[in-house]
DNA sequence: TTGCCACGGATTGGATCCAACTTCCAGAGT
DNA sequence: ACTCTGGAAGTTGGATCCAATCCGTGGCAA
């Protein structure tokens, strides 16, 4: 259900345009080019600005419009710092609401990973599996900054993915299925560490390859 | 220098208005009182609301209008427990560039802090003299997302001093006092580990008075 | 050639009017 | 007495038009 409300709709489509990498870091967002391509007014486009500034998604300046953020090294290497602490709350808020249900769909997203070789469905897999393992947490605040953590990092996540290919992914997959085990058995401090662990890894990872910032 | 831009004079209006207790938790905001009061027309309010929504100062829901947020004493909790371990990073990156005069101010601001007894007061100083620490931090991610966890647990730490008057202060002043020292000397272990047994005794203390919360 | 100023197109910000939705209350029906 | 329905009042969302600001371009002078 699209909401009905005009500005969500946008908001929805400009969100799937920068995560998907349609819209690039650097890029500008004319609210007229929008709005006409979505047969809106430009009004519903600003408030949707509006709304993904709040995620982290766009940056706005007062009469200079709207562009997607440029992030350098060191801020996404900051980024990642916050998302091995934050995470970590997250996964303990949610395991005690998390049925056999939810279990079931965490083991078949993760097999789907395994068998999987594209980038782009790497991407979305991955972030379902991670959402997936925080799905029982309903603290917003913190749902809210990691989800703007998530966002604001996509970018690099896919051209690292691009880069790299899928040689590293056999950790991925090691640690996937180590917080996996750890959330099945209700194991609080195992699922905190091997959570933080793979987001530590990958934050590594990502600062041996500078190329990917340009 | 108040940017000229309408809407974000408005914001900061709103924004003053809800850190200083005037418009408490649950109380509704209506943009065209909003916009009589500050003789504007409700577009700039509309936009205003936006940009506090980011902050974490109101919440929004279609067709129903916005509202400041009441968190819950768990919401609070975590809150707590996300500045224990984001400020720390926080503090970290910023030692490096503070300066002498930095210095100085802190000092100034903490010796205010201990001449002080009025709530409201030390509520401004407080805030104040973590953000000096915090200024060298040129992350926006960072510094966005801990202005936010500040922002929506005012009200909190103001009804609890204004419940526990200043028999715990002596705490605060001490701790303030080893993290200025450790942030002159340059000691990042300590300036980290102090911060956190900061906001974490608080945390604590905040848990036993459940009556802050209504 | 280089730097500066002015001007005009392009783009965003604001005001007003109209449409859509929500809420609340009265009244009929059970 | 209770519930459900319909409608009116109040509030927010959207479209259009106008104002303010930014930025590139071209001309002019040093």
């Amino acid at each position: 259900m699209t909401d009905g409300v005009s500005s969500t709709r946008v908001a929805a489509y400009l969100r799937e345009a920068i995560l998907s990498g349609e819209l690039a870091p650097g890029a500008r967002i004319r609210q007229e080019d929008v709005a006409e391509r979505l047969g809106a007014s430009r009004l519903p486009v600003r408030e949707a600005l509006r709304i993904l500034a709040a995620d982290g998604l766009v940056e706005h300046e007062a009469h200079k419009g709207a562009r997607v953020p440029r992030l350098s090294q060191h801020e996404v290497d900051v980024v990642y710092r916050m998302r091995e602490r934050l995470e970590p709350i997250a996964i303990v808020e949610s395991m005690p609401h998390l049925d056999d249900g939810a279990h079931e769909q965490l083991e078949e997203v993760q097999r789907r990973i395994e068998d999987n070789t594209d980038v782009e469905k790497f991407l979305d897999l991955d972030r379902e599996f991670h959402m997936l393992t925080y799905s029982g947490c309903h603290v917003d605040t913190l749902m809210t900054v990691v989800t703007r953590l998530w966002n604001s990092t996509q970018h690099h996540r896919r051209t690292y993915l691009a880069l790299a290919g899928h040689r590293a992914m056999w950790a991925v997959n090691a640690e996937h299925r180590l917080i996996l085990d750890a959330v099945r058995r209700g194991d609080a401090d195992d699922a905190e560490r091997y959570l933080g662990g793979h987001i530590r890894r990958t934050r590594i990872e990502l600062s041996h390859h500078p190329e990917v910032f340009r």
